[in-house]
DNA sequence: CCACCAACGTTGGTGCGCCCAACTAGCTGG
DNA sequence: CCAGCTAGTTGGGCGCACCAACGTTGGTGG
């Protein structure tokens, strides 16, 4: 394999996709996923926590808004609230007001969940920012949750997975 | 629903999300691929840029290594390359010095695809990073720059979907 | 020289996340 | 009263990431 003149690196990927802001969030999500999930004990656990955080923040909630409020498919959403209403850690009850809703609400289990998780959650986060200063942290999140307002009052593109 | 006696945003995630670096990135991520798949016209093509690129960028490297540069699996390595090179944009050459390796080599086909995609590609880091200055886009792709090369220089945890 | 091990490429498979359509029941405004 | 929309559910598909197993090739040490 004939060596290029300019000397590249032994490993890692090309300069024209290190410097691409869409392909380092791309591969840090990864790495973040895999770091979640090794704290939490399972990949699905970082749902579960959302969900949780969500009904604990905002209190009772349909399943439509807490899909809305996480971006997650209204038929996922059944999916989720299933199992977590078999673990009895939300109840799912009709509302009275409004019949084709339920009102989604987390328990005390639930609550003692969302605090187990929330810890190991944290630790994760820390693994994944180990090399950074708490002011690069903290100018990192700043940037991250100014693009996701911004983009979160646009409408997305069309689904890229049927493109 | 009864109201919260804090007033919770109309929309949006809890703040315990919203503050989580692992959230924001990955709510990032499905944003970014969306526009980078709408300006590329499909999902796959960002692979193809990545591929392209990294046989640009260091001459012609093994399946392997591309896999290795790239965090793409040996397997689904296999599927990539056959497309490409289905349509021309890479050659598949035994390596005479090692007849377990192929030589992957980007055609002249190939070298004018990336220069569309780049175009494209690029176009798309404007569109996610429209609400950020100059000197903020700089400031996050440095930040990622050096997360990313903290965490390669480790092994990854486990795989997140066996777990 | 050969057994053993590692690397490479391929085939085949699985699971998860994300997305969608279609259906039924319910609510609202004209 | 009813068209149009919302909510929840069922069922399905696709793409991506990951993995195991196999056959071939190459390197190494005895």
């Amino acid at each position: 394999m004939p060596a290029r003149s300019t000397e590249a690196p032994p490993s890692g990927p090309p300069e024209r996709l290190s410097r691409l802001p869409s392909w380092l969030i791309n591969h840090l999500t990864g790495r973040a996923n895999r770091l979640v999930a090794a704290r939490l004990g399972r990949a699905g656990l970082r749902t579960d926590y959302a969900l949780l955080a969500s009904l604990q923040e905002f209190g009772p909630l349909s399943q439509a808004e807490l899909g809305r409020r996480l971006a997650i498919d209204r038929s996922d959403m059944v999916a989720w609230l299933n199992r977590l209403e078999g673990q009895g850690l939300i109840r799912r009850a009709p509302n009275p007001d409004d019949r084709r809703r339920n009102a989604i609400t987390i328990t005390a289990a639930g609550t003692r969940a969302l605090d187990r998780l929330e810890k190991l959650v944290e630790e994760a986060q820390d693994d994944l920012l180990e090399p950074l200063s708490a002011a690069q942290r903290a100018e990192l999140v700043t940037l991250l949750q100014q693009l996701l307002d911004f983009h979160h009052q646009r409408p997305p593109p069309p689904a890229d997975s049927k493109r």
